[in-house]
DNA sequence: ACAAATTAGTTATGCGCATAACATTATTCG
DNA sequence: CGAATAATGTTATGCGCATAACTAATTTGT
């Protein structure tokens, strides 16, 4: 690959993430969210009470990012963090009342976003989009092994 | 469009920004660069000579991350800047000879990173990639003229 | 059983990015 | 002209993210 196109592609994909984080600031900045607190509201609704090396795993960032964004959320009360009784180390983080309700409302938001981002797409693109990006992610991931050539698209748990 | 659709795009968006950087600042790590850093390098190699003005514009970011940054930059010696002489208030910004290495060998790596990046695509898809993009850029672009359609698709306003 | 290795979490530090407030210089216009 | 406005850049501050170095608790292996 020549470099004007390689550019094309890494600039797109900068710039991309750029702006997207940037909107995204800007429609959470109402509800007093910043970018990337919302992802971790969202988990939590999604798979309930967790631990933070859980959280870690499945926003995609490192434990002492957790550490820092779990405190800041239970500041302002959106999450609450207790002490795991079966691991003294561990400790468990879910959704407040207000934790909740918040995450409904970044739901809501999250759905505009998502529509006024793939405005004016081909047809039949907005399908197919989740997949590529996530094939492109996973050939960058470094934090989870990687599949050579596996078609498995596992839905299966890993043991 | 459901949630989980949104809910899918946004957070592949997301995990996309988060693991393409990291991947650059392992590439970048070896040359000293940290990631964000190699855009600057690029813009000037590419441009030549400009204001930071213009390097804000191009980048994508505000001109106090440019400040910072072009500070950076200059005190590890790969670039220079210079007071304009035709205006007392902007300064010139230029690659310096180890800068112009460095942007050579950088772009080396993006060639690399991008391949790495595209590898497993279906086929022709990686010649429409970079657009789709832009226009998933282009559509929640704040800062940029608004879309040539008059129309207002957005959910929020911001008056 | 107990030392070694692993795991959960924190603290310290640094970078890129942002906004807000500010100083300085240029430009526009009554 | 001179005053209002715009543009360039900086400082201060804060967030998300990272890595390195650390503590404390749990698991493993012999």
């Amino acid at each position: 690959m020549d470099f004007e196109q390689a550019d094309a592609l890494n600039q797109a994909i900068r710039l991309l993430s750029l702006r997207h984080r940037a909107r995204a600031a800007a429609l959470l900045a109402p509800l007093g969210l910043h970018p990337g607190q919302e992802a971790l509201l969202l988990e939590l609704a999604r798979t309930g009470p967790m631990i933070q090396a859980q959280l870690s795993e499945a926003l995609g960032c490192e434990p002492p990012s957790v550490t820092l964004m779990t405190r800041k959320l239970e500041a302002t009360g959106h999450i609450r963090r207790t002490p795991a009784p079966s691991d003294k180390r561990a400790s468990i983080v879910e959704l407040t009342d207000s934790g909740k309700a918040l995450a409904d409302q970044v739901k809501q938001l999250w759905c505009a976003l998502a529509e006024e981002t793939v405005t004016g797409l081909p047809a039949g693109t907005v399908e197919v989009l989740p997949g590529i990006l996530n094939t492109l992610t996973g050939n960058v991931d470094t934090r989870r092994p990687r599949h050579p050539h596996g078609r498995r698209h596992g839905l299966v748990a890993e043991s």
